[in-house]
DNA sequence: ATTCTGACA
DNA sequence: TGTCAGTA
């Protein structure tokens, strides 16, 4: 199919979709006239990226995940290279780090507006109910 | 009508 | 990311 069908079926604009590509995420072949040609199993990829994406999970290193995924299912040798374990390791130091940055934000504004007259206002930090997190992915 | 690449806001 | 251009 080409990528005017894909986006319909995908929800993916073919803009993201041509990105996704840049990115290294997509790999379709292309027919004579050069138009993109994708398969069946590229809806499921756009699917799962758009989804990772969705998850706030930067393209980056969707395109490490995906790459682990099919070097999983094709050949059972290496579960996980080492130097994958440490781009994502890097990568969740780097989470840690601004967390941290916007913990003391959090704090700053937190402590100042409790000596307002709006205390009330001070959204407790143990409010649980959380939405919007997409599942796993 | 649809896609392609590159570029601008 | 949307969108416009100039093509094929």
């Amino acid at each position: 199919m080409r990528i005017g069908e894909l986006a319909r079926r995908t929800g993916v604009s073919t803009r993201l979709l041509r990105y996704y590509e840049e990115q290294g995420l997509l790999a379709p072949g292309r027919s004579a006239n050069t138009y993109r040609a994708y398969d069946e199993d590229d809806v499921a990829r756009v699917e799962r990226v758009a989804g990772l994406v969705r998850a706030g999970v930067p393209t980056r290193l969707i395109k490490v995940l995906l790459d682990l995924e099919e070097t999983q299912a094709s050949g059972r040798a290496a579960p996980c290279a080492r130097s994958v374990a440490e781009t994502l390791a890097a990568e969740l130091a780097g989470l840690d780090e601004r967390i941290a940055c916007l913990t003391r934000s959090r704090r700053t504004l937190s402590d100042y507006l409790a000596r307002t007259e709006h205390a009330a206002l001070v959204a407790d930090a143990a409010r649980t109910g959380r939405e919007g997190e997409s599942a796993t992915v």
